[in-house]
DNA sequence: TAAAATACTGAAATCGCTATACTTAGGACG
DNA sequence: CGTCCTAAGTATAGCGATTTCAGTATTTTA
């Protein structure tokens, strides 16, 4: 959300809206530079020049501030399920969803070493949990309103989130391990079809396996 | 693992069990009565009548501390995967320690509230996920090694052993949000099928799914 | 431009946790 | 039994994240 729009209208939202990037571009050099462990509020908030406070009063922790941009996706996922004008359902949305951060990865240079690091650092790999956790609650929910009228029982719709979503994060741990040397999405685009092809809910609502080719519509009831 | 042994030779390990016991006791019921956040360190090695120094011994945090029984009951899952003459298949165990957790439940009178008490606190709510992730881990792990040396990708392992964490997930957040009334082992159980009856890897291995009856083999290769 | 609202700052206090050096108790062995 | 070794327990000092709050600066709005 807060990383998208980008008219904002009073002058107090455009700066907070600067701030807020300057902050976060500097705590992730300094994270890499020297280690999330490593680098104090004290240090952070002296090379954004900013107060302690200030720095916690934009992120309530050190991680959240670490991990500023997963946090940014998960708003992204969030607004773009919630969006009341959506058209396609929640598995395409998802897809859309793991398409656009691959995109985002690739424009960002920094990306893949930041990736590296969150996921060596104990205290991050936490936080990484919750931000994964976020996601299956978000999908999981729309997945059971989706299906309305039909039935979707809550913890069906809760191991179909809880495999999209590891499956997500096993191909960028495996990413990670290896080197990121190959191409994640074909990779992440096939867990989410694995998903998808063999849930039986989806199989049974789901016809016609082809027309995800197409642009918009494709599983589930909606 | 620690909470099992019942046979320990020296006074030393003796004693110390007796402590880590009596440790966990006291805290747990001071988190009870006062809440996670209100009780801090130096008043739960007051009532253990211990030093700090002691608790943190025992412990490596706070939160460590409160989720003692999870720990111990994730040691105990991954003593049963690793055992050297290991019988039955990966979900079969998985199976197995579900319904042992049940058991165990049922026999300890504080566990309903302790388990309520966990999923209100954000600290611990967060520390939860990382026993879930080792069950995770301990799963797909396992899962390959079943499979072995027919071949099951890390990346469907992992969404299996995810679909069934979060499915036992799942029936303990609807039991404990629907004030712990209903017969969870039923529902747990039933989480535990429903992956098992359509996961497709697991489906095509396993020829036979009334075999489950039966106490010992089931599903999958070895 | 005055006042209301909100952003920023500084300082103090709390608490979890680490590191370290010291004391006490259990076990091995003559 | 007394000696020595190991491991358990303690006390102390200190760091750093986080909260609270009171005061200052800046933006908005009327």
């Amino acid at each position: 959300m807060a990383t998208v729009d980008t008219t904002l209208t009073s002058l107090r939202e455009r700066k907070k809206a600067r701030t807020r990037r300057e902050l976060i571009d500097v705590a992730l050099d300094l994270f890499l530079r020297q280690g999330f462990e490593q680098s104090t509020l004290e240090q952070i908030a002296e090379e954004a020049e900013l107060s302690i406070s200030t720095v916690l009063r934009y992120f309530n922790s050190k991680s959240r501030l670490a991990l500023a941009i997963n946090h940014d996706l998960l708003d992204q996922f969030r607004a773009r399920l919630e969006a009341p004008d959506r058209e396609i359902d929640t598995l395409s949305c998802w897809r859309g969803h793991v398409e656009d951060t691959v995109r985002s990865m690739n424009d960002t240079p920094k990306a893949a070493a930041l990736l590296k690091m969150v996921m060596s650092e104990p205290a991050l790999v936490a936080g990484l949990l919750e931000v994964r956790q976020g996601y299956e609650d978000a999908i999981a929910v729309a997945l059971v309103l989706d299906a309305t009228p039909t039935l979707m029982p809550d913890v069906h719709a809760r191991m179909l989130a809880a495999m999209l979503v590891a499956g997500n994060a096993a191909v960028f741990r495996a990413w990670v391990a290896g080197g990121q040397r190959e191409d994640i999405r074909v990779n992440l685009l096939a867990a989410v079809d694995f998903a998808i092809d063999n849930f039986p809910p989806i199989r049974v609502a789901k016809p016609d396996a082809q027309s995800r080719e197409g642009s918009v519509e494709g599983a589930v009831t909606r």
